[in-house]
DNA sequence: AAGCCTTGCAACCGCCGTGCC
DNA sequence: TGGCACGGCGGTTGCAAGGCT
């Protein structure tokens, strides 16, 4: 925490930067948060200067940015991370280390401020005590699940990993039929039999779902590559990365503005209500790969919000998915 | 009760990439 | 092409609150 403070105090004032020297530094005060809040429900995301200066904040506009990213936003959860979020946590870090805008992408409702620092503060701590504790001579026989089982954490399957994005994604209110799909399949209790054709079948649903809903995200581009080169070795752990949250509340809120106000919040799926906001998660129109960052052009390219994902059409074309080396009978 | 220590977390800082002029 | 503004990100700081002695 720090302050509220005048940068007038210790700043000198320049030439060009007389309203700068106006600017504040620390702590935000309820007021501006209203101020903000307001602004932001009135008008949306715009350019962030342009929004300190609008919204009558003595803020410059990379303070606004993050005040509303990391604590005013709507959708944001609060309270503690439970132990669902904490194992995906770790999960996607030991994928994607320090990266944490990418893991709270993937964590709906938590800023990547909030995750590093429940990630320096706790997790860090715990895996370090950990691993100090319960390393075993038996371990190292244990790699393919070295990913999920840290410490004396509660090792968490990868279909876990996915209902929890799927129950924690419902505020982006894309139809997860093709996701429920893939969890009565349970492929991943099959993964240990990699070659079984019914587990490949399985698989198949999953990295179809995971693909529509990852592929064009720089990462999955990423571990493309990867997948090329050592694509069965990988192929779990690559799996397991959930997909990517809907894109942040603010470009939502662009497409959703117009309503604000306007109609009531019949969003139930959505815990994180806002007093006085009216977003509707639930009757957005555009389309997905627009929300989730996809250029490809794959079946799922005209799903919109709410329309369920033709997996049975994606079944068709197993082909088309270009990190699968194994044939399906 | 008071002082010290630890923890949690909001906010700042500096760097980098991108777009515009 | 260089300079500038802006947004985004990861690392770090420093305050408040709670715990401990």
């Amino acid at each position: 925490m720090r302050k509220p403070d005048l940068m007038g105090k210790d700043r000198v004032p320049s030439n060009n930067s007389i309203n700068k020297a106006k600017l504040r530094k620390g702590l935000w005060s309820p007021e501006e948060d209203e101020k903000l809040i307001k602004y932001m429900l009135t008008n949306g995301q715009g350019c962030w200067s342009d929004i300190a200066r609008n919204a009558d904040l003595q803020r410059c506009g990379k303070s606004c940015r993050l005040r509303w990213i990391n604590y005013l936003r709507p959708d944001l959860k609060r309270g503690a991370f439970s132990p669902q979020e904490e194992e995906l946590i770790i999960h996607l870090h030991s994928i994607l280390g320090n990266r944490w805008s990418q893991i709270a992408a993937r964590l709906p409702g938590r800023t990547d401020n909030e995750i590093k620092n429940f990630w320096n503060s706790t997790l860090k701590k715990r895996l370090k005590i950990n691993n100090t504790s319960t390393s075993s001579p038996n371990d190292s026989d244990s790699s393919e699940h070295r990913d999920h089982v840290i410490g004396n954490i509660m090792p968490m399957h990868d279909h876990d990993i996915m209902t929890l994005c799927m129950d924690s994604s419902s505020s982006s209110s894309i139809s997860m039929q093709g996701m429920v799909t893939c969890n009565q399949f349970d492929p991943f209790s099959m993964l240990n039999n990699r070659y079984d054709v019914t587990a490949a079948a399985s698989l198949l649903d999953t990295s179809t779902c995971l693909a529509q809903v990852g592929m064009g995200d720089g990462f999955y581009g990423d571990h493309y590559g990867i997948l090329e080169s050592n694509k069965k070795m990988r192929l779990e752990s690559d799996l397991s990365l959930p997909p990517l949250e809907s894109r942040s509340i603010e470009e939502n809120n662009a497409v959703s503005n117009n309503r604000i106000g306007m109609e009531s919040n019949n969003n139930n799926n959505n815990n994180n209500h806002f007093d006085n906001t009216c977003f509707n998660h639930t009757d957005q129109r555009f389309k997905v790969e627009d929300m989730l960052g996809l250029e490809n052009h794959w079946q799922g390219e005209n799903l919109r919000m709410g329309d369920q994902w033709d997996l049975e059409g994606l079944m068709e074309n197993i082909s088309s998915f270009p990190f699968l080396d194994f044939q399906v009978e």
